[in-house]
DNA sequence: AGATTACTTTATAAAGC
DNA sequence: GCTTTAAAAAGTAATCT
């Protein structure tokens, strides 16, 4: 009986300090992404749900707290790509986006895909474009998307793209490398998506 | 209008039988040319059959896994073929080991382009996963019948985890119904 | 700036770590 | 969970000319 509160002491104690790890790193890993403490704190309720339903068996704690933080940016609408989490995170990238939808599933977090829109903002400023540009390559995105040229494409290519041609448009042009780098998409992307893009707009 | 059932392609089967009788693998490797065979790996000898194409893991069980071939037809044909390359070795195989199909992969077209994040909700968040940062592909778990689809901006489609031919066929339905039910086919 | 090659996702069996 | 095998879909990426 004895051993069994020592047992049970032990199992709490050790339970206790994977929490206060967890949080620790969601913290740290928001705060090297520089998300506001809002989204610490979903990322905080998302991996204690987690794990209350027990979906941290057999993978690592800080794969699912890297995979909260990456879906409460998305709940609260300024996600950051997988990519820049991964950036902050000790954990792989393949292994953050399985362990995202995995979780995702099981909470049924039903998060709806990710806006392209929501990174015109955060890109367009790191670039040190105008409202002008950021208007523009909003109306873009909505005008390439209401064609139908989303689907499949990647949220951060479609919102880089739309961005160098809305900044080509306004007359403050930077180039697809500049656009590129703060996007983390290869040029490649860009030029596609901008060439469907800038049809889409009626120009060409 | 064609109907996109009629577009379906089977694109890849994959069956399991066994036959019967233990296997000396690291002999086998020796004795049969062409095959792979890395125990360090994988513990399974891979051997490939030309025609019709497939390839097949044999286990020191005697079981074999047979992949990569385009029909039901094809997967005993391979399967006959390895049957008596390895009775040519005198190696004991069973009359007519079962041969039991475990997966089909098919391909379809349902002819129009698919708004994925349209489909993503009306489809319901909660069967669909659609992370095109992923993966440009929508997948879609359907129950009845019980296989998963992958549905790309194109309006092609991949259907998976099937076990019998009609399937496939009964998917194709099911999905054009529900796309169409929310008027989300062109 | 192409072209090529390769990797992402789905399912599925097999034996063993 | 992973390892290997096959095949399709379409997007993205790395590498080479």
């Amino acid at each position: 009986r004895l051993r069994k509160w020592q047992e049970r002491i032990r199992t709490k104690d050790a339970g206790e300090r994977n929490l206060q790890f967890a949080l620790s790193e969601i913290d740290r890993m928001a705060s090297a992404l520089g998300v506001p403490r809002s989204v610490r704190e979903v990322a905080s309720v998302i991996y204690r749900r987690a794990l209350s339903e027990d979906l941290i068996r057999g993978r690592s704690i800080e794969g699912v707290a890297t995979a909260a933080l990456y879906a409460a940016c998305r709940q609260e609408g300024i996600p950051r790509s997988l990519d820049e989490v991964a950036e902050v995170s000790r954990v792989p990238q393949k292994e953050i986006g399985r362990t995202y939808r995995y979780i995702s599933q099981e909470l049924g977090l039903e998060l709806k895909p990710v806006d392209p829109k929501q990174f015109v903002p955060r890109f367009a400023s790191s670039l040190e474009l105008s409202e002008e540009v950021q208007s523009k390559a909003t109306e873009i995105i909505d005008v390439s998307a209401e064609q139908g040229l989303l689907s499949g494409k990647s949220p951060t290519g479609f919102a880089a793209a739309a961005i160098y041609a809305a900044s080509l448009l306004c007359n403050e042009k930077k180039t697809q490398r500049e656009v590129a780098d703060v996007a983390q998409v290869t040029e490649v992307t860009i030029r596609n998506r901008y060439q469907e893009q800038i049809e889409a707009m009626g120009f060409r | 209008m064609t109907n996109p059932a009629d577009s379906i392609e089977i694109q890849n089967v994959v069956a399991s039988t066994g036959i019967g009788q233990e296997l000396d693998l690291e002999a086998l490797a020796e004795d049969l040319p062409g095959a792979d065979f890395n125990p360090d790996n994988f513990p399974g000898l891979v051997y490939r059959t030309q025609e019709p194409k497939a390839a097949a893991l044999i286990f020191r069980s005697g079981k074999i896994v047979c992949t990569g071939a385009k029909s039901i037809d094809d997967v005993h044909e391979a399967l006959g073929i390895i049957f008596e390359k390895l009775r040519g070795l005198s190696i004991p195989v069973e009359d007519d080991p079962e041969i039991t199909v475990q997966n089909i992969v098919s391909s379809a077209d349902l002819g129009h382009n698919l708004n994925l994040n349209a489909l993503a909700i009306g489809l319901g968040l909660e069967d669909v996963e659609y992370e095109p940062e992923q993966f440009p592909g929508l997948v879609y778990r359907m129950d009845t019948p019980e296989v998963v689809i992958l549905l790309f901006g194109s309006g092609k489609i991949v259907i998976t985890g099937g076990k019998r031919t009609d399937d496939a066929e009964e998917a194709v339905e099911e999905i054009v119904e529900r796309i169409e039910g929310l008027g989300l086919l062109g």
